[in-house]
DNA sequence: GTCGATACAT
């Protein structure tokens, strides 16, 4: 039914006038789509009533509120009024504010300007408001010389948005300069005060701000509170997250669900999960986002058991709390859990985002199984994810990791637009692999095509020249960060300074850079000397950086392990003694030795001596068997990399039963012909395990790949891509 | 007739 044709010619009576104006006003506020809109818009006309101002102004409003709202209508039924009164005029004003697109506010003012329509103290909130949200700070701070011309400056609504404007703009200090003018201030100018500082990462001023404002006659309420407890929470500020709960005690400030969900997630976001248990379990109803929370921080404190509780516990979940789980597991050294729950997720049909995408890829990286490594890019190429620059780097690391450098490049490769962590990750890769060579290359045309490297380039470029023995190379690497680049080294370069010259047996420089970097040494630059010393039989300075370490670290085993050698080389048997005593006393324990090898896709792992695998006889024999044609080609076992206390034929035994030992007789037994093994080890490989896949590759004309803690041997024909230098 | 409107997780 046309409307339009239904309308009787319009009687000129002021009663008929009312009703057609309520009906009418009733209409628009029932308006849903701009066209039925424009058939109301078409009435007013035709009744005569477009000289109603409240009305077009309610037309105006009404485009505004639509589920597809049509800003340029109302804006163009809005210019076609003759001077409207500034109170319908800031109706709109305060309705396009809120909307999505504030910037229409602005442009309403300035037409309005343009057109003389009167404006009045009341249309600065929503203007100050627009530019807030935008945010716009020189049409703010135009705003508010025309206050300050005007004399709306002394309104409080006026101050208080100009404290929001300044503070959304980052101009924090003019926010507190506003505020500090106000004469009055309600509860709602302390709290956008606050939420400023919050905003602004200014979370040491919150405080004195709450005790300037208890002081004042304004009670601070729970929803302030709320904001500030989270925005604790998101700086992992515990302490003042801490003084503000007992603040909110101390002051029977009524704690509501809200303020609730907000100190779980703060407790969470700092890892004090005892606390945020606490509130959490007499939570109710547990909803999706605290217990997210609530995974997150039990994964970062290493409760990942206890992550799993939670989770399991949710009745719903979303792929944010699927993706926590999975990263929480990827994070905390158990990517095979990481990936099997990834298998999970996509059996009951959760479709995975780029976040969890990388978790996943990074829990292949840490797994370094080439099997699963080749599996997530397929569901990468299949799901439409490798054109994601962040996914196609993440491949990069993952192949490095698992030792596939020509697939890590085939990658990188077919990645065009790359930026600085695209180079990185493929000067990394390198790096892990002794090749530094290719590393510099790369550098070299990352300059060329004008990608500014960073700091973490720069730790890939100074580990590849370290482990290849390219000192020279490495001081000017490190000499270009900082004259080149501008960028300041931080503790992980001056490490690899130290490892550089360590490994190059250039002790007393390694040491210099030591006492010369700006901050102070920590346990890893420390060991790495240790490390050194240790390689050139150096005692003196080894005892001493071995002393360090223990004083940053009093568990470090490797530290007591290698202090006792010391004293037992040099026959101080009270020495050794002590050491053992102390060792013993303390509960320090050898991080033992583990090796997983991967075949036909599954994952066996071996731990130093081990007895558990099914095939354990096997295995032994194979060792025996192996130990015998190696010694042919010259193998003898080198004592001297065992480090305990054992008479000559334990020694012996403690040494065959390294586990990357016992993982290459069991690759060797089950292998198939042509394939190369893969060992994937967490600790540095031992001299003579070195040796021994040495002579395992050339005996047996396989090729061998070992990962251990920080890089990568390729054993081929009797010779390691490390050179013999790791 | 005007200002804020709570928590929000990978």
């Amino acid at each position: 039914m046309n409307v339009m044709t239904t309308i009787p010619q319009p009687i000129i009576s002021s009663t008929v006038h009312v009703n057609h104006y309520n009906q009418l006003l009733t209409t628009l506020s029932a308006a849903s789509s701009l066209s039925h809109l424009k058939q109301v818009h078409a009435r007013i006309i035709r009744l005569g009533l477009d000289r109603s101002n409240s009305l077009l102004i309610k037309l105006a409003v009404s485009a505004c509120t639509l589920s597809s709202p049509s800003f340029d209508y109302a804006l163009s039924a809005f210019y076609q009024m003759h001077n409207p009164e500034p109170h319908l005029s800031n109706k709109l004003l305060r309705e396009l504010s809120r909307s999505i697109k504030p910037e229409k506010a602005l442009l309403a003012y300035a037409k309005m300007r343009e057109k003389g329509f009167v404006v009045d103290s009341f249309s600065l909130p929503p203007l100050l408001k627009a530019s807030t949200r935008i945010p716009a700070l020189s049409e703010g701070m135009e705003l508010h010389g025309f206050a300050t011309k005007l004399d709306f400056v002394s309104d409080p609504f006026v101050q208080t948005g100009l404290v929001a404007m300044y503070s959304a703009c980052g101009h924090i200090e003019d926010a507190r300069m506003m505020f500090d003018k106000m004469p009055e201030r309600d509860v709602v100018a302390w709290n956008m005060m606050i939420d400023g500082y919050c905003g602004n990462g200014r979370y040491n001023d919150v405080l004195p701000l709450i005790e300037e404002m208890k002081r004042s006659d304004v009670k601070p309420d729970e929803k302030i509170f709320s904001t500030v407890v989270s925005a604790c929470g998101r700086a992992g500020n515990l302490e003042f997250g801490k003084a503000f709960h007992e603040f909110i005690t101390e002051n029977k400030v009524v704690i509501d669900y809200n303020l609730q969900c907000s100190l779980v997630i703060m407790y969470a976001g700092c890892c004090s999960m005892d606390m945020a248990a606490n509130i959490f379990k007499k939570l109710s109803p547990k909803n999706i986002v605290v217990s997210t929370a609530m995974i997150t921080g039990y994964s970062k404190a290493g409760r990942i058991d206890d992550a799993r509780l939670i989770f399991d516990q949710m009745t719903e979940k979303d792929l944010i709390c699927w993706s926590a789980m999975i990263s929480g597991y990827a994070e905390r050294g158990q990517p095979q859990k990481a990936l099997q729950l990834f298998d999970k997720m996509l059996t009951l049909g959760v479709k995975p985002d780029q976040v969890t995408m990388l978790s996943v890829i990074s829990a292949c990286a840490s797994l370094g199984a080439v099997h699963n490594a080749l599996k997530i890019q397929s569901y990468v190429d299949e799901n439409r994810f490798s054109g994601v620059l962040p996914v196609n780097n993440a491949l990069i690391d993952m192949y490095a990791k698992c030792g596939e450098l020509d697939r890590a490049k085939q990658v990188f490769t077919r990645v065009h637009r790359r930026n600085v962590i695209t180079w990185s990750s493929m000067i990394g890769a390198y790096a892990v692999h002794g090749d530094a060579i290719n590393a510099l290359d790369l550098f070299h045309e990352m300059k060329n095509q004008k990608t500014a490297p960073n700091e973490v380039t720069f730790v890939g470029l100074l580990y590849a020249c370290s482990h290849a023995g390219l000192v020279e190379e490495g001081r000017k690497i490190f000499a270009s960060m900082v004259n080149d680049y501008n960028l300041t080294p931080k503790r992980e370069h001056y490490g690899c300074m130290v490892d550089l010259y360590g490994r190059a047996n250039l002790l007393k420089e390694a040491l210099e850079v030591i006492e010369q970097m700006p901050m102070a040494p920590n346990v890893v630059i420390w060991g790495s000397l240790m490390a050194a010393c240790r390689i050139y039989n150096e005692t003196e300075l080894g005892e001493f950086a071995a002393k360090r370490v223990l004083e940053l670290d009093p568990y470090h085993d490797g530290a007591h392990i290698f202090l006792s050698n010391i004293y037992a080389k040099g026959k101080k048997w009270e020495n050794v003694g002590e050491i053992r005593k102390l060792m013993q006393n303390k509960g320090v324990v050898k991080q033992r030795g583990s090796s997983r090898i991967e075949l036909d896709g599954e994952i066996h792992e071996f731990l130093t001596a081990d007895k558990n695998h099914a095939r354990v006889d096997e295995i032994y024999e194979k060792l025996d068997a192996v130990v015998s044609e190696l010694e042919v080609a010259g193998y003898t076992p080198n004592m001297s990399c065992v480090l305990v206390d054992l008479d000559e034929d334990e020694k012996t035994k403690a040494l065959l039963w390294h586990s990357e030992k016992l993982a290459l007789c069991f690759g060797l037994l089950r292998r198939k012909r042509g394939s190369c093994i893969r060992i994937i080890k967490n600790l540095r490989v031992c001299e003579d395990c070195h040796n021994f896949m040495k002579l395992a590759s050339k005996v047996y004309g396989i090729q061998i790949v070992v990962r251990d803690r920080t890089r990568f041997h390729r054993y081929e024909d009797g010779v390691c891509s490390c050179k013999d230098y790791w």
